[in-house]
DNA sequence: ATGGTAGCCTTGCTA
């Protein structure tokens, strides 16, 4: 069994305590993080290495990063999303760990819509469906981990009307979004899940939290192969319960290899 | 209509 994980972190170095306590109760096989917040140089794998954990990192200053913490060594690593000629957000890794190719995506945010901001989300989601397409062609057990910044449906978010014209909401985000199921990708959370809100994010402001109103936005994307090994999915809302909480919490599922 | 929170690192940006 191989359980891989995602989790926005909102800085590794804020939230590093609730991450090794994660990793202890929840041990996934594979962890992917977003919003790491920092260069590589900075980042504390000494204390990951201590826990069991690898680590591979695609660094920042303040904004953005990603990471992905193993159990194995990572191989084959590909750091940053093809395609993007002169782009400096650190926002995509991807490699290969025990028989899984894994990407941890930290998907722009694209507000406010209208501006350039939104632009260059679809465009960053148009190069991911391109690569996306490689990696169905491959048929490899594949796994698109992150915070997309895309809630699929109105089911994933507290008040769809307030949230219509939002970056994370709009027709054209959505669309993008589901350019990657009609590939193949399978949204795991759906496939063993059928209720409706059930969030990954909620809000720092005005009690989100304590309201449950929230937004389903980290997801782990399926290849068929992978699909066809999935036993497992669910969300862990627990660590968005603790002090100084992220205001993501991990999303896991676990596949039969 | 505004500001409410959090992290980074400034005097604002991003979310």
């Amino acid at each position: 069994m191989v359980k891989v994980a995602t989790w926005n972190v909102n800085s590794i170095k804020a939230r590093l305590g609730h991450v090794l306590d994660w990793l202890e109760t929840a041990k996934p096989d594979l962890l992917c993080l977003q919003e790491i917040k920092c260069p590589a140089t900075d980042f504390p794998t000494l204390e990951l290495t201590s826990a069991g954990y690898h680590a591979e990192i695609l660094g920042q200053r303040a904004y953005n990063g990603v990471a992905i913490l193993s159990r194995e060594p990572a191989r084959d690593v590909l750091r940053g999303l093809p395609g993007g000629d002169g782009d400096e957000q650190a926002r995509y890794l991807e490699a290969t760990v025990a028989g899984v190719r894994v990407a941890a995506i930290y998907l722009p945010n694209g507000n406010p819509v209208g501006t350039d901001k939104y632009d260059y989300k679809l465009a960053w989601m148009a190069r991911l469906a391109r690569h996306a397409r490689t990696l169905i062609d491959s048929e490899q057990v594949c796994v698109l981990a992150g915070d997309f910044n895309v809630v699929p449906t109105d089911d994933d978010v507290y008040d769809p009307v307030a949230w219509r014209d939002d970056a994370l909401c709009r027709p054209e985000t959505r669309a993008q979004f589901r350019r990657l199921l009609h590939m193949g990708f399978i949204d795991a959370f759906r496939v063993l899940h059928a209720e409706p809100h059930r969030y990954s994010f909620w809000d720092y402001q005005q009690g989100r939290w304590l309201r449950d109103q929230g937004l389903r936005i980290d997801h782990l994307l399926l290849s068929p192969q992978a699909a066809d090994r999935l036993v497992a999915v669910d969300i862990d809302r627990e660590p968005r319960g603790c002090d100084k909480a992220s205001d993501h919490t991990p999303v896991w599922c676990e596949l039969a290899l």
